[in-house]
DNA sequence: ACCCTCACG
DNA sequence: GACGTACGTGAGGGTA
């Protein structure tokens, strides 16, 4: 060996090269391994220099380790603007160290030091006993050092750089590198640097005085000019910038560099790492078995960046029910956890006795690790019925105690379809499931708005696989002759458990590729996935209603609507169903000769609250008593009667469910109670609010985006003029009122608010004129007006449906797709329909998304405030509900509104602020 | 199963 | 020149 080379890997420059570079991809278990997988490429190309004239015979891999270095003591606001590294960035970090060891290379990393340090350190030592070095990585601070014999080498550019290169991008020679970078400071870094030099005005000095201390000195006497007193005034300044910028050459070597002697790369903890993550491409290039790369491939339908290869499996077999398994011993449910293990993925749902997750019972649990390869474990048939007889099958306490650590193994990816639901079940029994998948929020992510594919199981197995599933009813039954799953007997509920678990892994290894080809990472892993086990929790939590209070408010509201209706009929003449719309208006149209249309095709007569305003503007008194009649009918069996009937018998709390599909934009919807549209915009629905309490000790506490959606159209259609408003924190509607009418009163400013409610949902001339009683040509005068004040806005509506229309989709700014299937309608009204909610998408979609990464750091911001008493109950679209001792106020609302208005961040920087109102009080209505 | 109406953001 | 629409939901009652 004639000359010793040793290159020097810039770890952690790297990786965040690599994130920025590649796209969001993620291995089998879920996890970001975009960076990870760029930094194996590269590494991996490194390998390849082995035995090359230039290659190494001696390789380290430098890393930061901790945050806190010499350069902080030396100036505490060094790296302080730095924003904490992107969130799926963050989990990857200890996986470069796992690629690092699966190439067998040392690892260098030392505590107070950074990796710059390190590499200068090795660089100095290894020069002196006269090796060439090659620093791998493109930082500007470290091509100080190069020198004759010590070269950089950009991977990512395939680019080897020596002195020629910092002279042209420097303007100076390497060993003045230094004090160039101290002038022009670093904002990324906070080096403060001299203000308004930048790298021309640097070089330049520099090299017209040969050094910094020379420049600074002959500042006074340099001709007068700004450059010349910021020169003077900030000369410490560039004096600090010069030592923060200084490599630290001369540590102490952790490791003696004889040790990085590289002979090869064996391959056995490496094809270990490859198959773990699914890498594909390289698998292939190490040589691995062709079948060994088959079988990895199936098992982890991985995604990779480039290209995309084409799968290279055999089609799954159709679904054969025959094969399922139904598993009643203990040897039978260790090869099924054995079998899960080993693939490392494996779908999972579980039966009950009913729909209710708060108070069922578990029944069963089917798995599927595989094409036709699934099983149904019964725990619970025939189990609550004392007489029936109770089929053959193991102790549930035995099988929750076996599968408790394979649904907890980190390296053992969990799939359902409408997880939530099994989630909740389980945690009742002590298992958190994780890590995990939900298929419906994957084809949700995917296709939200295509108006062919359902989410739900049975809808998209026979979208994606062409394939009936046995429907729930065939195996229970409908109306009064439906039996519990408990007691289906063990051969049909294993057909029709097991088939669901095996389409669910089917499902998902289809979308599981899709969601990485079609850019949906981001949003299913930032936003949605994150949000399965949050709003689990939320539902079982439940919210406590007051029974007593709803009583007394529905016999309140019967008396009224008994008066009313007394009322009512004395003034039609006759007694008629005034709920009935056909009677209601065969009596105020035909019967009592008021004027009025019949509507549409059903040629029904219309009596909507418009219609009946009308009537009673025209001194119709029926039609105002109806009104109240109407309110009133609707609070009592909406809400006062139905939500007693809700409060669940076990907790004495109301568990509404959400829906993680129900919105085409994102937003959730809630069902059974529906709880996010409980009244409270009049006074007497608002005493239902009030029913809504906290235990005693406790308060309840509702924090609000304020505007959050006018503040995201500010933003995204980028209005200067709104953007301000905000930031000012003026009222945006009386600011509207201004640029509109040019003043501001209780009409202008009503009007104003219309009109920017209208903005975002879509405008149309007809529409505002009907809400603010004007004529269409007004109207019009008004939306043109506003196109003029707020430019931006008619480009983004215009942009927006262009894009709407050329790719079939929209995006909200954290990159969620709705679908318009409609927007290309050759029918006007159904196109120009598509276009207005084309519009609203991305608004109310962002919106959406930003209040749900709330939500998912919500829990483990609370608790690292000690805040665990604090429970978030609900969500209704910009408001987040929550209970919590009432000592704990002050504390949690500082966190709560912390991680509210900073949600947004990092993956999307705003322009505006957001804005969160924040209230509490004894129930739900007080907290307004 | 469908329409109408109306509660919410 | 007209389409008596604003965007997104869920629930209850009446009717067929």
């Amino acid at each position: 060996m004639s000359q010793n080379h040793l290159y020097l890997v810039d770890g952690s420059g790297y990786i965040f090269r690599a994130y920025h570079q590649l796209p969001p991809l993620t291995n089998k278990h879920g996890q970001p391994v975009g960076a990870v997988y760029g930094y194996t490429t590269m590494l991996w190309k490194l390998a390849e220099e082995l035995g090359k004239a230039e290659g190494p015979t001696h390789l380290a891999v430098v890393l930061d380790k901790g945050s806190h270095t010499f350069r902080n003591d030396m100036y505490d606001q060094y790296k302080a603007n730095r924003p904490p590294p992107p969130e799926d960035l963050v989990p990857q970090f200890p996986m470069i160290r796992d690629a690092t060891r699966a190439f067998s290379l040392p690892c260098i990393e030392e505590e107070g030091f950074e990796a710059d340090d390190i590499i200068a350190s090795y660089t100095k030592a290894a020069v002196a006993q006269g090796w060439h070095v090659t620093i791998v990585s493109s930082d500007k601070d470290l091509m100080q050092l190069i020198q004759p014999g010590v070269d950089m080498y950009d991977t990512m550019k395939n680019e080897r750089r020596g002195p020629d290169y910092v002279v042209g991008k420097f303007g100076v020679t390497p060993d003045k590198l230094g004090d160039v970078l101290a002038l022009m400071g670093d904002s990324v870094d906070n080096v403060p640097g001299v203000p308004g030099i930048g790298p021309k005005t640097a070089a330049k000095l520099i090299t017209d005085y040969g050094s910094l201390e020379a420049a600074l000195e002959a500042a006074p006497s340099m001709k007068k000019s700004k450059m010349q007193e910021n020169l003077i005034a900030h000369a410490d300044m560039a004096r600090l910038s010069r030592r923060l910028v200084t490599l630290h050459d001369a540590m102490d070597l952790p490791e003696p560099l004889e040790d990085f002697s590289l002979k090869g790369i064996p391959t056995e903890p490496l094809q270990a790492f490859l198959e773990h993550h699914g890498f594909r491409s390289l698998l292939t290039r190490l040589g691995a078995p062709a079948a060994a790369v088959a079988v990895a491939t199936a098992a982890a339908a991985m995604t990779e960046a480039t290209p995309p290869p084409k799968p290279q499996v055999a089609p799954e077999p159709p679904i054969d029910r025959s094969l399922y398994e139904t598993v009643v011993t203990e040897d039978a449910l260790d090869r099924w956890i054995a079998a899960a293990h080993a693939e490392g993925v494996v779908a999972v749902d579980t039966e009950t006795d009913m729909l209710d997750c708060v108070s069922c019972a578990l029944v069963g649990i089917s798995f599927a690790v595989g094409p036709n390869a699934a099983c149904y474990i019964p725990v619970g048939h025939g189990g609550r019925d004392m007489f029936a007889e109770r089929p053959a099958q193991l102790p549930k306490e035995l099988v929750l105690a076996k599968l408790k650590p394979l649904l907890e193994d980190d390296s053992v990816l969990k799939v359902g379809q409408n997880l939530k639901y099994d989630l909740t079940v389980l945690r009742r029994h002590g298992i958190d499931i994780a890590p995990y998948d939900d298929t419906i929020v994957m084809s949700f992510d995917l296709d939200a708005g295509q108006s062919l594919a359902g989410h739900g199981m049975d809808e998209a197995a026979k979208v994606h696989l062409d394939h009936v599933c046995i429907s729930f009813k065939d195996v229970t039954g409908t109306g009064k002759s439906q039996i519990s799953f408990a007691e289906v007997p063990l051969d049909k509920a294993t057909e029709y458990a097991a088939e669901d678990a095996d389409v669910t892994l089917r499902l998902w290894k289809l979308f599981k590729n899709r969601v990485a080809n079609e850019g949906a990472t981001r949003i299913y892993e930032l936003v949605d996935r994150p949000l399965v086990s949050v709003i689990a929790r939320m539902e079982h939590e439940g919210i406590k209603v007051d029974r007593e209070a709803l009583s007394r408010l529905s016999a309140e509201f019967t008396a009224g609507i008994a008066a009313l209706e007394t009322e009512i009929h004395a003034l039609a003449g006759q007694p008629f169903a005034i709920g009935s719309t056909q009677q209601l208006g065969a009596i105020l149209f035909d019967k009592l000769g008021y004027k009025g249309g019949r509507k549409g095709k059903s040629g029904a007569y219309s009596t909507d609250v418009n219609m009946l305003e009308q009537l009673k503007a025209q001194g119709a008194e029926i039609a105002g008593k109806v009104l109240d009649w109407r309110q009133l009918s609707k609070l009592k069996s909406t809400y006062t009667d139905a939500l007693q009937a809700q409060i669940n018998k076990d907790s004495g709390r109301v568990h509404t469910s959400y829906s993680l599909s129900g919105a085409q934009t994102g937003r959730l919807s809630s069902t059974d109670p529906n709880l996010q549209n409980i009244p409270i915009r009049t006074e007497v629905g608002r005493q239902i609010r009030h029913a809504f309490v906290a235990e005693p000790g406790n308060v309840i506490l509702a924090a609000d985006y304020s505007q959050i959606e006018l503040r995201l159209a500010a933003h995204m259609a980028d209005v200067p003029a709104l953007k301000e408003a905000f930031a000012n924190g003026e009222d945006i509607h009386a600011a509207t009122a201004q640029q509109l009418f040019g003043e501001v009163n209780r009409d202008t400013r009503g009007r104003a608010k219309t009109i920017n409610f209208a903005i975002l949902y879509g405008i149309s001339r007809w529409g505002l004129a009907a809400r603010l009683e004007i004529g269409a040509d007004e109207a019009q005068d008004m939306i043109s007006r506003y196109y003029e004040r707020f430019p931006g806005i008619s480009l983004y509506i215009t942009e927006t449906i262009e894009k709407a229309r050329s790719r079939g989709y929209t995006e909200t700014l954290f990159g969620r797709k709705t679908w318009f299937p409609r927007i290309k309608a050759p029918v006007q009204h159904e196109r120009q329909g598509a276009e207005r909610a084309a519009i609203n998408a991305p608004i109310q979609g962002t919106s959406a998304d930003i209040i749900k990464r709330a939500m998912a750091r919500m829990g483990p911001a609370l608790e690292r405030e000690g805040l665990e008493n604090v429970k978030m109950l609900l969500q209704v679209h910009d408001e987040l509900v929550f209970e919590l001792p009432e000592a704990d106020v002050d504390a949690a609302s500082t966190v709560i509104r912390h991680v509210m208005e900073s949600a947004a961040e990092p993956l999307v920087k705003l322009s505006v602020p957001l804005g969160v109102e924040i209230g509490f009080g004894a129930s739900w209505g007080a907290a307004h």
